[in-house]
DNA sequence: TCTTGACTTAAACCATGGTTTAAGTCGTAT
DNA sequence: ATACGACTTAAACCATGGTTTAAGTCAAGA
């Protein structure tokens, strides 16, 4: 199997190292391996569940959720009800936020509007 | 003119007090009145000031950037540009907000998929 | 008069999400 | 041998965005 230290991960994702130490502490990242000297060992798998946190932290799922969710996929098939809740849960959040950021744009694009008005008609 | 207490102003808003004069230390809410008291006066235009505050504050506008903004509008007209370019910013970000959480929403949606598919095939 | 409700302040406190620092351990190339 | 780069840890530090607390002021009603 093929490994990747922290710092192919960290290069890969583009993620400070410090980041994903502090993701691994924060149980973001369950059961990394690691070598004799105690370097962090990145499985394929571990590379696929850590692009997972990427998504969940790119649409603002907080970090105590990412946790339960990877606890639960640590626990297994008997947690598949509650993951599916949760996805559900979150998509539904990322759409209220869109929803959210859609409403306010024609406010801003009204006062970048009045501005383009204003400079055209202060200097004349 | 007709003037709103802070009590007021957090009950149209749904603001807490609290914030409201968090907001007014931070500069977000300049110019503030205040009656002999010392109690705030939120005039007609304090309030639509807030209004715009709470735009982009739910558009995730930093403070310190609200508060700049709101500085250029004491300064007057002499900011028009500076504004402008700051809105054609803020929408932009607004935008790439919008485009990171729309690319991300597939990932959720395969996720709930799976789980829809696999409870399935578990109780069968 | 005295209490109550709405307000005031400064300062302390809190949650979230990290980064930085200091000290140390390896493996490898010189 | 030793120096270097990549890694380790715990603890301290930081930014952001507030909330909470303690002590006080003021106006109005019982």
């Amino acid at each position: 199997m093929k490994y990747n230290s922290i710092g192919e991960v960290s290069a890969q994702f583009n993620i400070p190292e410090s980041a994903l130490r502090y993701y691994e502490k924060q149980g973001l990242l369950p059961l990394i391996e690691r070598d004799d000297a105690g370097r962090r060992l990145f499985s394929e798998r571990q590379v696929a569940l850590l692009q997972a946190v990427v998504c969940f932290k790119n649409t603002h799922m907080p970090i105590k959720s990412i946790k339960q969710y990877m606890e639960m996929i640590v626990e297994g098939d008997a947690t598949l009800k509650r993951r599916l809740a949760m996805m559900k849960e979150h998509k539904q959040r990322i759409l209220d936020e869109i929803a959210t950021l859609t409403e306010y744009l024609p406010a801003i694009d009204e006062k970048i509007e009045r501005y383009i008005k204003q400079i055209g008609e202060e200097r004349p």
